[in-house]
DNA sequence: AACCGGTGATTGATTGGTCAAGCAAATATC
DNA sequence: GATATTTGCTTGACCAATCAATCACCGGTT
């Protein structure tokens, strides 16, 4: 790439633009279809799905704030308010955390466990019929790791 | 109501499950990323540089709102709303349709124009760096079928 | 010509997120 | 051991998106 970066860069061939095109679309279309399927089914949202989904892999179905936001890819306020919503509807409990009094957290109660329960296989069911069924035949573990390298924020360099 | 069906589904296996958390942290870090990139370097969020780029794309460009929400992935009130933003800037003029005086276009300014073509390198380039660069060696073709097809919502069946 | 169902766009209310400021507890420094 | 700084979380203000209601205009019917 001889030329200075910013005076006339190299635009995108087909194969590249349809790409991003498509995976604009993606990201667009595929949360609301999952949403609208399990919204549908068992009336939670995948914010709050995601949230809960993540309390249920701990051991003891507890987790601080802090951590459950970065594992739901959500801000530290956005992680309470979310919890406030669950909480509200019983599915999340609060505690303080014993060895840290500054810190909360977020538990999961059976109520939200029994739920998350009924909602898991309408999610599943979306997440393999409008996203996994597409990519048959590839090499997923391959395809992950790509994402993973693109998920992976560097900051601007 | 346990549907047999429904009661027991088969789980993810360990590369769906990690294609699909990859692919849940891309939809939130590629946007904010590309956006930071670009606000950073010209003070235009993705919305708006999308809906310039498609006006910019049209052999006058203009377009009625209706299709330009459909192009930018918005609603149509969204769009009005990011047009009405562009305008405040000067970007983009709206001119009442000629064969449709319920219809609007949104045209693109000089103005307009010179800014998406002092925009577009640093976008091109955030989307080489964030995304296709981790793609190489992939089949972007095949790839891009697969996305398009995730990407065209079926309703709930 | 007056009407009426349908369509293009805007507006109002609400939602779900961000960032920045604040508060309380913990930790480091003197 | 008092004070300063940092850390964990919440709150306030804001923003960009959505949906539902509305307005304006179109076209066909009578």
């Amino acid at each position: 790439m001889p030329n200075p970066s910013e005076s006339t860069p190299q635009p995108l061939g087909p194969d590249e633009e349809s790409l991003v095109r498509a995976l604009g679309q993606v990201m667009h279309v595929l949360p609301r279809a999952i949403d609208a399927d399990m919204v549908g089914d068992r009336q939670l949202p995948l914010t709050e799905y995601t949230a809960l989904m993540n309390l249920s892999e701990t051991p003891d179905r507890r987790m601080r704030m802090n951590e459950l936001a970065a594992l739901c890819h959500l801000s530290l306020s956005g992680m309470t308010r979310t919890i406030i919503r669950l909480e509200t509807q019983g599915l999340v409990r609060r505690e303080r955390c014993e060895e840290d009094a500054r810190g909360w957290n977020a538990v999961l109660t059976d109520e939200g466990f029994a739920r998350l329960e009924e909602s898991w296989p309408s999610h599943l069911a979306a997440v393999r019929r409008r996203f996994l069924q597409h990519f048959e035949g590839f090499d997923l573990a391959q395809l992950a790791r790509a994402f993973e390298r693109a998920g992976t924020a560097e900051s601007t360099d």
